[in-house]
DNA sequence: AAGGTTACCTGCCCGC
DNA sequence: TGCGGGCAGGTAACCT
């Protein structure tokens, strides 16, 4: 499902839910999904407290740290103290929801994070004194993937900007960092079709088909062209389109055609926004022209052939 | 090095 | 009713 919005949508939502909660058991069902599950993930966070969520790309992290009260092995002794993050990537089907205690896992529940609120004076309470308070009972965060095309795995404060997952990424399109300069600079002396380039995450990240699909009608400009053919107008236009799309997309909770669903299980509903993506063969809305679909690089882009050139 | 293709995996929908 | 083919929101490993 995913693209930039609904991670960020998700990440909203654990963030209002989850923040300042410990872990209090790991429930592992899956060994492998697009990568192995770290075998010690239990070891690694049980009785850590959820510190901070956050995006990057398309990817979810949640900050945790350890609970020093409880930090000791079986013998008593203190371990030593870490920041473990929780890297989780929901691929093309990959669902990250909260549920309650009563809740049964389902067919494609690879992990089942059960939660809970601390005692006063922990880490917990000065994370979030509220949720704390309001969170005795146990949450659980599930994380549901058909397709295994999903990451979960774990790194630590330390070593998170240096991750392999995250050394070749672009440009982030909602942070400053992304200019017109810069997405100018991207695409001199690139012969890939633009659609395509648009989607490939080691130049500007949290675009996928979709929201490629959306940004190029928006601009005006066709899937085909290539993106060094663009003129400095595109570059702005685009540049300008792709921010507002993105955020459109974000306000509406994302888009959920199959199965995404925001953290606390409702839809989003930028589907209903689409100009595009989907409608081949219906009129557009600005022309009346019938909506094209082709394929480029093994996906379909859609477009009007009339108001994208 | 850029650009293209293929594989990973399950489910669903369509036509025969 | 069953079966095969095509398609689905992503990424990375290969090849040329």
């Amino acid at each position: 499902m995913p693209e930039l919005p609904e991670v960020e949508t998700v990440c909203r939502g654990l963030s209002e839910n989850i923040l300042g909660l410990n872990v209090s058991s790991v429930e592992v069902y899956a060994e492998k999904l697009r990568d192995f599950i770290p075998a010690d993930l239990n070891k690694k966070i049980l009785n850590h407290t959820i510190t901070k969520i956050e995006r990057k790309a398309k990817y979810i992290l949640i900050h945790l740290a350890a609970n020093m009260d409880l930090q000791t092995n079986g013998d008593g002794n203190v371990l030593e103290p870490r920041s473990p993050v929780l890297i989780i990537h929901l691929g093309m089907s990959g669902r990250l929801t909260i549920q309650d205690e009563a809740y049964q896992r389902k067919k494609h529940d690879h992990v089942i994070l059960k939660l809970n609120g601390l005692q006063l004076g922990t880490v917990a309470e000065r994370v979030s004194p509220r949720l704390r308070r309001t969170n005795d009972r146990g949450t659980l965060l599930v994380f549901n993937d058909a397709r295994r095309f999903g990451v979960i795995t774990l790194t630590d404060l330390e070593n998170l900007s240096q991750h392999k997952l995250f050394r070749k990424l672009g440009l982030e399109p909602l942070a400053r960092e992304f200019t017109v300069a810069k997405l100018k600079a991207l695409f001199k002396n690139r012969n890939k079709n633009i659609k395509n380039t648009l989607m490939d995450a080691s130049l500007i990240v949290g675009i996928g088909n979709i929201y490629a699909s959306e940004a190029l009608f928006r601009s005006g400009i066709h899937p085909e062209r290539t993106a060094s053919s663009l003129t400095d107008k595109d570059i702005k236009k685009l540049h300008e389109q792709i921010i507002v799309t993105l955020e459109d997309a974000i306000r509406a909770g994302g888009s959920t055609l199959k199965d995404f669903s925001k953290a606390n299980g409702e839809s989003g509903y930028f589907q209903y926004q689409f100009k595009v993506y989907g409608r081949e063969g219906l009129p557009c809305f600005t022309c009346k022209t019938l909506i094209e679909r082709i394929v480029q690089g093994g996906r379909s882009s859609f477009f009007c052939s009339k108001c994208q050139k």
